[in-house]
DNA sequence: ATCTGAATTGCGAATAGTTCGCAATATGAT
DNA sequence: ATCATATTGCGAACTATTCGCAATTCAGAT
């Protein structure tokens, strides 16, 4: 199912600055940021970039990845991860579930971040997510 | 070797703000943020909060989690990982060598972020980092 | 103990990424 | 085509963090 037809689906309306995001992500073969998305549609407002986004990642069709503060994304339609370069950003994407970590070996130096959350089980008992 | 030693050894002065810095992540048993360890440090300023923990992340002192868009520190004296609520913020750590995930249990709606960067073999080759 | 040059601090202003309030507009169900 | 509602664009606001620079403090030599 197309993430349009999800959107639909969800009940979102189906407006232009949705539609040029969608497009962008789907075009954009690395991670991008809002910033640069933004950049790239400079016919829709950066609000509406970060709108969108942000109901992209709640809806979880989109996943993010935090490079120095600033929020990378891409579709989210099958599960990777990317590995980045610190210098010029360039990004390979590697399956979180096969072994290809042979990837890694075009790169040197590699420092990695791993965030997890959840519900503890305090908040858990005082409501329900 | 203490943290204050490496420090010394890796020509840095011995300052009051750094000083307070550390004692605090030492007492810290959890993440910290910036904003939070200067709310408790009100003596020092602002940006040397920020400059000192600048620097211990640089030398590998502490480690980093993002949580959005906030980086909270711990002191690196052992590898491990934290687990966060996503509610109260409530954090666990767990080893990463060792099979401790059974804390996991603890938690319900588990998301993660794996951020891996490193210099690619283009920028290797331009200059050595 | 004092001097001295360099490192570091505090301050306030600046920056960057992101969000908000609200009037104007576009959407899709009828 | 109409209408209620969701969504947009705009600019102002917010938050985390950094910067420039003069004043201060540190550590090593005297």
């Amino acid at each position: 199912m197309s993430i349009s037809t999800k959107l639909a689906k969800l009940g979102y309306k189906f407006t232009k600055p949705r539609l040029q995001v969608l497009n962008y992500l789907e075009k954009e073969k690395s991670l991008i940021s809002a910033r640069n998305l933004h950049k790239k549609i400079k016919a829709i407002d950066r609000a509406s970039v970060y709108r969108t986004l942000n109901l992209l990642e709640k809806e979880h069709l989109v996943n993010v990845e935090i490079i120095e503060k600033e929020k990378l994304y891409c579709l989210a339609d099958h599960p990777h991860h990317h590995i980045i370069c610190r210098k010029c950003g360039y990004a390979e994407e590697f399956d979180c579930d096969k072994n290809e970590f042979k990837k890694f070996y075009n790169f040197s130096n590699i420092h990695h971040q791993l965030t997890l959350t959840g519900i503890c089980n305090k908040c858990n008992t005082i409501t329900n997510e």
